[in-house]
DNA sequence: TTAAAGCATAATAATATTTGCATGTATTTA
DNA sequence: TAAATACATGCAAATATTATTATGCTTTAA
């Protein structure tokens, strides 16, 4: 069983855009530093911090070749997570019926006054 | 089709302890913000404020019933997330194989050098 | 063996997030 | 109508995140 706190760090990471970019990118195949910085246009320093963090967070890891370094997706949750990410719904969840039990101010179970 | 920045911008209001937390009781039912009060353990106000932002970033929405505040689930994307962030993996995403194509630095497609 | 390529690190600045505290408003009850 | 309940708002402090710049290390190529 893999804590919640884990997975909510997982989220916080994953939680911006050049990192979801990354992502995407590394669901077609190994990347290396300088492949994201021609394609993410931005500067070599912030790419790999950006790729540090995701390491650090166990969610990609790196084989290293030559001088180049290798990054590929490590975490299994990332594919369902961009494919979440992806997912159209027809409408909005329903409000609830309005509202026989919040109006006599008992709501379900315990609500206390 | 919703942009993948909005998407974005729903996880990083998602990616916070508390945050998760409201959103688990919601969709066990409608409450108000002073059970989340009682159930969260943190201050009043921090409540309301949490409860603000998912509602500015249409995450959750609320009724008024007398004076509560009756807040509900509305983003029909929150259950499947929910979901995806309990689901247990067997094991990482294996390492591709070591490496032909990268050890002789012609990346599938465009490497350059 | 020098230079360049590929990448990391460190330090800083800018910005965003989060919390705490004090206070304000509307609704209900006494 | 005064007090209490339920909640929001504003502001400041603390912290976290992000990007920039300069620099350093390692590996390969000339």
């Amino acid at each position: 069983m893999i804590p919640l706190e884990k997975r909510i760090d997982l989220l916080r990471v994953i939680a911006h855009p050049i990192r979801i970019r990354i992502l995407e990118e590394l669901t077609h195949g190994v990347k290396c530093v300088s492949d994201f910085e021609d394609s993410l246009d931005i500067s070599q320093p912030n790419v790999s911090q950006h790729l540090i963090l995701l390491r650090t967070n166990g969610v990609i890891d790196f084989f290293v070749d030559g001088r180049l370094k290798c990054y590929f997706l490590k975490e299994p949750l990332i594919p369902d997570m961009l494919e979440l990410l992806k997912k159209e719904y027809a409408e909005d969840i329903p409000a609830p019926a309005c509202c026989p039990v919040t109006k006599k101010r008992t709501y379900p179970g315990e609500r206390r006054r």
